[in-house]
DNA sequence: AGATTACTACTAGGATATTAGTAGAACTGG
DNA sequence: CCAGTTCTACTAATATCCTAGTAGTAATCT
């Protein structure tokens, strides 16, 4: 139960995405499906990063049951703001402005 | 000199910009000193960092008398929209107008 | 009850990131 | 020429990320 630092990886969003989509309290087991419905990825590492979105304050763990249930404990919008403000200040000196013209001008 | 995978750190951004700003070959010497004008890095920090950033494939490097050499090799535009293009996909399931909406909607 | 299932907690290992130290070569000032 | 400087190459330590295995415990099935 380290503090661990504060940002979303890759994987972390793709959980995240799922648990926020949801709306409710999830459990592994439901991540797990709705995220990687092929198995592609292992129940244990699933539940491995759960946990550490806990560790990073990013989800409430409560037991229900013999189970846990997760819920945000951030919602979605705060996260992606704070989010594209650390790449806004990375990449346009911290113009989320600057960062919205590049989106919109077509260069992608 | 191994082939490192092929994304930017937050690090690196920050070097990177200097030799995108600087618009002509530059030294770790005067990375370091655009950078962290106050010598809040190590000398030996940037060098690593810009050799890892050759690694990647982001910078070439050249003997110029005895020192190195470093420049893009990729211009800034392409790594920005490869960039925003994954960051979109994470946060906003691959749309980057809904990414361009969120900016300019004021919810920062 | 004994076997199977479904969780949790704990542990682990390889890859990348971040920071920096050390040794050695080469240039530069007296 | 020797001392100091400046650069390179190499090495290293710590942290984080990503993936997953194992052991234990509680419920369920027959």
């Amino acid at each position: 139960m380290k503090k661990r630092p504060s940002e979303l990886s890759a994987a972390e969003w793709e959980l995240m995405n799922v648990v926020w989509r949801t709306d409710r309290p999830v459990t592994v087991r439901q991540v797990l499906e709705a995220a990687y419905p092929q198995g592609e990825k292992a129940y244990t590492t699933v539940q491995t990063l759960m946990n550490i979105l806990v560790d990073k304050g990013f989800l409430v763990r409560r037991k229900a049951g013999r189970a846990n249930h997760y819920t945000p404990s951030v919602p979605r919008e705060d996260i992606v703001g704070g989010s594209l403000s650390q790449i806004a200040q990375r990449m346009f000196a911290g113009s989320l402005g600057a960062m919205a013209s590049f989106l919109v001008s077509g260069s992608i």
